[in-house]
DNA sequence: ACGTTTCCATGACAGTGGTCATAGTAGCCG
DNA sequence: CGGCTACTATGACCACTGTCATGGAAACGT
């Protein structure tokens, strides 16, 4: 995975989330973060003081920016310049992941979201990762060629299908959310796509 | 609100479905449920032997429930039988209680998902409970004209993007990503109509 | 009236969580 | 070496949770 040995304090953040994925933030305890982390209990107090809030607001921001740093590889990646790909590649994360580990893993923003409408802290770093995440689809999709004006609700619907499908594909066991919200989205996208300006190439058609 | 007096139990369930849906599930005692429920302590190892594992399932079986049945009045009220007017019934259900209650809740069953990996029979209610909701509103769909073999997918992204909306909302404490949803979604929706069966269900127009 | 079933009340228990206090170690600068 | 700072270690506290045990109160059939 990303970032093995970055430093006790990054490996922290980088456990934290992928348990609060998971579990729940709730459900995660700053224990199970040390231990999963490989890290001595005591530097929990002394790099997060701010306790187990900052600690999952870090984790989430994290998850924020790893989501919006992903979009940019996705387009380098991309067979064709499309957005039905673009949203194919997404969600294709997921599916690799449901199929590879047994266990099915949550976003850990919307886990945070849902689990603690308490902390306004933590509500706040929700949606700024949340903004992380879809100002680079946004603007990955006017690369693709969708008007500006569409963009940024185009992409507010990308991620919005997909948390929603990973959690009904969370409950049921079974990626068919995943691949059926790729399916038929993909057709609307693509069609957002300016007419007369092709993107670089290989038309659909 | 439904089921105001219902005997003791169906109040506990309903309360539980409230408080997890605002809180999530680990943050809910079962102490709180019976307070909230106005209902006596003792009566939850009565009526759940089970313990919380049985009341969030309860909770959460009734919610699907409670979803499924909305959907037949979302039809019965609408105002032009478009597949569109339905999902933007089913989205401003709740745009209208985040204008009302300043408190921004989510839906139980995401919450039980997200927060009850650990408890398999939590998921498999979960997993029912989409179900319930997901039926009637494929069946929905086919009466409004959309082909058999896509009212399920269509269902399915219908409620995904919702799901997954109401969770951007809460994050951003907005209704914008709701809002923006409804719209982009709807013309996808009624593009499945079948030309040539103009929405046969009901005659009144 | 009596007993049995259903339901309610309350206190206790064991476990766990986050947080704090205190103390120990490592490294660097004088 | 002394002092200072960054980091680690560990144990204790307190609040809280789900669960259980025990006992009381209606309801109701007979």
């Amino acid at each position: 995975m990303a970032g093995v040995q970055r430093g006790p304090r990054e490996r922290m953040v980088f456990s934290a989330a992928q348990l609060i994925r998971r579990d729940g933030v709730s459900a995660t305890g700053m224990r199970d973060v040390a231990v999963h982390a490989n890290a001595p209990r005591g530097s929990l107090q002394h790099y997060f003081p701010g306790g187990k809030e900052q600690l999952v607001g870090e984790a989430v921001t994290w998850a924020g920016r790893y989501a919006g740093k992903r979009v940019a590889r996705f387009m380098a990646d991309l067979a064709e310049p499309a957005p039905s790909a673009l949203f194919a590649a997404m969600v294709r994360q997921w599916t690799d992941e449901y199929e590879t580990a047994d266990g099915l893993g949550g976003c850990p923003v919307a886990a945070a979201t849902v689990d603690c409408a308490s902390s306004e802290a933590t509500r706040e770093a929700a949606a700024a990762a949340f903004m992380c995440w879809r100002a680079p689809v946004a603007e990955a999709l006017t690369e693709l060629g969708v008007p500006a004006e569409r963009a940024e609700p185009l992409a507010t619907l990308m991620i919005s299908s997909l948390e929603g499908a990973i959690i009904m594909a969370r409950a049921e066991g079974d990626v068919r959310p995943l691949r059926t919200v790729a399916r038929e989205l993909g057709p609307l996208l693509d069609a957002a796509v300016l007419p007369d300006r092709p993107t670089t190439g290989r038309g659909e058609a």
